[in-house]
DNA sequence: CTTGACTCTCCCCTGAGGGGAGACGTCACG
DNA sequence: CGTGACGTCTCCCCTCAGGGGAGAGTCAAG
């Protein structure tokens, strides 16, 4: 019986005394003899193929505690699943790391930088709109505006009144992940109409704003607002009325990137 | 000048607190206000972002440092390159993803599980072989081994025989990754010839054998090594020369995943 | 003044080892 | 049998971007 002392067994096994100490700790590979006065730990050649199994397992990225499950069970169905698991797993990753390397392609073809947001004062006169109000948060946002708008198109049906301009939010509530808020979906109509509960008939309020445009994805149009609300605090402005977003074109006919989405804040005109 | 205290700051920017402290902590987002009696740290609408462009690039798992980097610059064109870097880091992460992902589906095609060598004994006769000798270690074994058959099959020519069986090579010294080591590649020939210093003739030994057929490729070939040896002590036989690898056939000619090597070792015939 | 929500610092934890210090063991050579 | 050159041991700290929690202090509203 050949002992093999750690570092012999490392060369032969490529894999890192490091990582064979370890795996002795751990008790996933355990040396077949300690010298119990020295502490030094001796291998056998029969270990150095489950230290090979160690070693392709790593190498495919799975953990520890998993490469001992198929190790050291005796069904290889079971093993087999572990190794599916584990492939699930890294085909989840690939696809993230494409996600991310997909976005990062994005901000890389923004050729102003990251955050580019142009902020102009626009005066908005008083619009007749066509309404409805929905109480949402920020992970049901999405849906909710698409059935919103629905309800709200049928509502214009019932009334028999038509879409003067593009369709709109008024924001009443900052809605973040987990506190509802109130929103309101908003189309412009020629005149004001007899509307009913849910959907009804006002004058959207008009005044000074302060806007800028989004371009890209809904997802990402915090930073829009961020700088808008950052650029009325240091222009010593005062926000008087709840933001609203306009929907520039429509999610249905262009990629996400290509959104456009106008936010304005509706602020004291004084200087 | 609103002061937004952390907790707010972290709704706002769906960053964590514990983000938010630690990006003050190195200096990657520092609160405009720190209360010097309470420690409590205060943030500015302006200062969102910020935090917003750090939240995004987070988001493609950009290194909080290089965050920095492009962040503090003044030069867009630094963090254009940036940003164009890792998207070279992230390009490199897929691969080896998928590279990692396509060899564990090659381990999950195994059906006999990760490590299915049989091992037989075989008696072998003594065989005239062509042989030549080159030094190398595991780092350059690959290319050594196509270019030294490459000498071997042209100092063949020059003797003027032919090849009488598959390609072989005799393991003379263990290598590894950084001591070199001598291998013999050989070609089993017809008949004794006048060889050369390069390319010469002799004899190669048989004996009893304990052989395994490795399937896939090359690189993966050290399990049936440590199988064999494992064997071979665990059955108290010795091993009495050098092993060699027989090519049952061609890298030209079929994939990695389809190589078929022999390996055999020469051991006493004892028990 | 009290209560409840918020925030602070400090410490330990993640996974799979890497780097190094200081002490001890082993082996081949003379 | 000594000696020098390696080999190996344990122990500790480090990675990276935070998460979890303890215990103490702070803030704002009623």
């Amino acid at each position: 019986m050949h002992l093999i002392p750690i570092g012999r067994f490392s060369r032969m096994t490529r894999l890192s005394v490091k990582a064979l100490r370890l795996y002795d700790d751990i008790g996933l590979l355990e040396p077949a003899h300690v010298d119990p006065s020295s502490g030094y730990r001796y291998y056998v050649l029969g270990q150095a193929n489950r230290a090979e199994a160690v070693r392709i397992l790593r190498s495919v990225d799975m953990p520890l505690d998993e490469i001992r499950t198929i190790l050291d069970t005796d069904d290889p169905g079971l093993a087999r699943k572990q190794l599916v698991i584990h492939r699930e797993r890294l085909a989840e990753r690939l696809e993230e790391q494409e996600r991310r390397l997909a976005y990062l392609e994005t901000l890389i073809e923004r050729r102003d930088g990251i955050l580019p947001y142009d902020i102009e004062i626009a005066n908005e006169d008083p619009q007749p709109i066509a309404a409805t109000t929905v109480t949402t948060n920020l992970r049901r946002v999405g849906q909710d505006i698409g059935t919103g708008f629905g309800t709200l198109m049928a509502g214009m049906g019932r009334a028999g009144v038509a879409p003067a301009g593009m369709p709109l939010i008024v924001y009443h509530t900052v809605i973040d992940e987990e506190n509802d808020g109130d929103i309101e979906l908003c189309v412009p109509v020629a005149a004001g109409f007899d509307g009913d509960e849910t959907v009804y008939s006002r004058e959207l309020e008009g005044g000074t704003m302060a806007t800028t445009v989004h371009h890209g994805p809904y997802e990402e149009i915090s930073a829009a607002y961020h700088t808008l609300t950052g650029w009325i605090v240091e222009h010593g402005h005062e926000v008087v009325g709840p933001p609203r977003e306009i929907y520039l074109n429509d999610p249905q006919q262009v990629q996400p990137a290509e959104l456009l989405t106008r936010v304005e804040f509706p602020i004291d005109p004084s200087t």
